[in-house]
DNA sequence: TCAGTATACGACCAATTATGTCCGTGTTCA
DNA sequence: TGAACACGGACATAATTGGTCGTATACTGA
């Protein structure tokens, strides 16, 4: 429960990788996939799902692989896992149609809907570079960021 | 993904219902579950699960159920959610043994558990009460809450 | 031009987890 | 004593996740 797919978490690897490696043109799924040990194959078809919502640019052929599409600052984990799960929500609510059928004798909804955006916001302050900056030196003081709730 | 299960929503649910019933000594699980329409029988293993860790008190018997083992107010949804479910931890790792077998050569982890540190404490600052007096007359501005995030 | 390398995409399967039911036991009270 | 309740283990089923396969398509460079 409350836990990010695998395939959040090798999408954030291979973004973050490719951050890191702003000189070469393209990396290809396997060469990120290697690196870590993840499946190639699945992260070829997540590479795929970022590519179409304008995370990464594709280059197929010889040489070919994926590249950020914007800056590693620029892309929010929030969108990753957009990207990647679908809409984000922390509740079976509040999803459209299928959502759970007691939603009209449920009280608790609305103050979740507030946990929920805070949590999404929460995602949306961090950056790609945020975890490729992260690992660095260690006197670097990293800038701690603010979220609101309100019930 | 990233989403509460049913039973900790309906634990939820159901500490509410108690808290906004202070004055009666107990309600029974049938009570509670009638009240919202949640299959009884589960709703009863979810609040065995609260007695268990002390957030409830039961009493057998007729007219017995369950009642606030402590106040509303000093009750947090993220007591709740891990007496359910489990400890709380949004990736894989992390979790004693049966984490990720690539948790050695992943590079993320240590700016994931900043986040899940962070959302746990979003959720250790909601309290049972806050769920409860939510829908209250329209003229209560309800305090915001702040968290830090430093990644 | 053609072989090699790569993405693109859907279908499929296996493992795990979430959700819910059943049933027998023990406890309290009227 | 019996009704109403909690307790708890063992299922059964559904949904999701994680991963594979096969094939089509696109690009590159020799
Ligand atoms: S309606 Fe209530 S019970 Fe149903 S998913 Fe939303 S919050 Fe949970
Ligand atoms: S080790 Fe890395 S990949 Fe594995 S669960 Fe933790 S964060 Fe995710």
């Amino acid at each position: 429960m409350l836990k990010l797919t695998k395939k959040a978490d090798y999408g954030l690897m291979a973004l973050k990788y490719l951050a890191e490696r702003p000189e070469t043109a393209a990396l290809s799924a396997k060469d990120i996939a290697d690196a870590y040990g993840i499946p190639a194959q699945l992260l070829a078809k997540i590479l795929q799902q970022l590519t179409r919502k304008g995370l990464l640019k594709s280059h197929a052929g010889m040489n070919g692989g994926y590249a950020l599409a914007k800056s590693a600052g620029s892309i929010s984990a929030y969108e990753v896992i957009l990207a990647i799960d679908g809409p984000f929500f922390i509740t079976s609510c509040t999803k459209g149609a299928n959502g759970c059928e007691l939603t009209p004798s449920c009280t608790i909804k609305e103050p979740l809907a507030r946990v929920n955006e805070t949590i999404a916001g929460v995602l949306k302050s961090i950056s790609i570079q945020d975890l490729a900056e992260h690992e660095h030196q260690p006197g670097h003081a990293p800038e701690p960021k603010l979220v609101t709730l309100t019930i």
